[in-house]
DNA sequence: CTAAAATATAGTACACTATAACACTATACT
DNA sequence: AGTATAGTGTTATAGTGTACTATATTTTAG
C-alpha cells in the first residue's frame, strides 16, 4: 500500500466558477446564464444537491423551470467533468479537483453529511481480464472523525 | 499491486437458494414464500433485476402485489447480504460469494449487460484519517472482453 | 449578408423508483 | 389462551428521470 498524495484544495466557489468557465471555453462550449447559475448553486452548497432542489432554487429568477431544464444543465456540467453525480444519494457536487476529468472517490459521513472527494485514478486494480473501464462509481458511507462518538 | 485471489464460483440458482435458506436460518429469520420467490427471481436472472420487474413477475401467483411488498423483501434480503443493490442501475443481484457479508465490487458491461462480482474487502486504501466506513458502493462500467470491437 | 447547420432552451406528458401510514395476519412464546 | 413480534396487504403519495415536440439562438459557410 503506497502513500497517497491527495489534493486538499477545497476551492472557493469563485475558484470553482473560474475553472468552470475556463474548461467550458477550452471545449468550445457555451457557459450560459442557466448553466452558470446551476453550477453556482452546486458550488456554493455545503454538500451534495438534489436536482429538484436546484429546480426550486432556480425560481423565480428563471421563471418556472421544468425538470428537463435542470437535467440538461446537469448533463452538460457532468459531461465536462465540472460536477459529479453521487449515485447513492441521487445528488450532485462540484468537482473540487484541478486535474481535469478523473475517477472520483467519495467519503460521505452519514451523520454530518460532509463529503470528502478524492481521486481514484491510481488505485483501481484487479480488473477482469480485458475489461475496459469507462466510468466508475466509488462511494464510501460511514462516520467521519468529527462525528465519532 | 498484489496478485488477487477472487472467487469465480458462479453458483447455480439452486446453490444460491440453499445458501440463502441457511443464512436465514442461522439468523433466526423466516424465509417465507414471498421472500423465497423474490430471491429466486433475482437468482435466476442473467443480470441485475429492477424492483418493478420483480413486481410484474410476482403476478399472478402472488396476487397483485404493490411496491412496498417487493421493497420489503429486497430490504430483508439485502439486510442479510443475500443480494446487492447496484446503485447506478437501480437494480438488484444475488450475491455470488460465500464469504458472508462483504464489500462488493461490480464490473458491468454496458454492451452485453453482463455483471461480474468481486469482493473489495482488501483493497480500499487512502481512507481519510479517522473515517469509519460502514458501507461502500463500488461499480465500474465499461466494455467487457467479449464485447470489445 | 443570408441561409443552413449546430447549439441551446422551453414545455408537456409521462415513466420509473421509493416510502409513509395504517390495517391485518401469521408465528413464537409464555 | 394471551401477548408480543414479525410479516403482509393496500392506499396514497413523494421523489426521480426521460421521450418527445417545438422554439429560439448562435455559429458557420456561401
Ligand atoms: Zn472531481
Ligand atoms: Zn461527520
Ligand atoms: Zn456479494
Ligand atoms: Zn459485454
Amino acid at each position: 500500500m503506497t502513500a497517497c498524495k491527495h489534493e486538499h484544495e477545497h476551492k472557493t466557489p469563485e475558484q470553482l466558477l473560474a475553472t468552470a468557465r475556463q474548461v467550458c471555453d477550452e471545449q468550445g462550449r457555451r457557459f450560459t446564464k442557466l448553466r452558470e447559475h446551476v453550477f453556482n448553486l452546486i458550488a456554493r452548497s455545503t454538500g451534495p444537491v438534489k436536482a429538484y432542489d436546484l429546480l426550486d432554487q432556480l425560481r423565480p429568477e428563471f421563471g418556472s423551470p421544468k425538470p428537463p431544464t435542470v437535467y440538461r444543465a446537469l448533463d452538460f456540467l457532468s459531461g465536462l467533468g465540472l460536477i459529479h453525480r453521487v449515485e447513492a444519494l441521487n445528488a450532485y457536487i462540484a468537482c473540487d479537483h484541478s486535474q481535469g476529468r478523473h475517477i472520483a472517490e467519495f467519503f460521505i459521513c452519514e451523520t454530518c453529511e460532509n463529503l470528502e472527494e478524492r481521486s481514484a485514478n491510481d488505485h483501481i486494480d484487479c480488473v477482469p481480464d480485458g475489461f475496459d473501464i469507462r466510468r466508475s462509481v466509488i462511494e464510501h458511507y460511514g462516520i467521519c472523525k468529527n462525528c465519532a462518538a
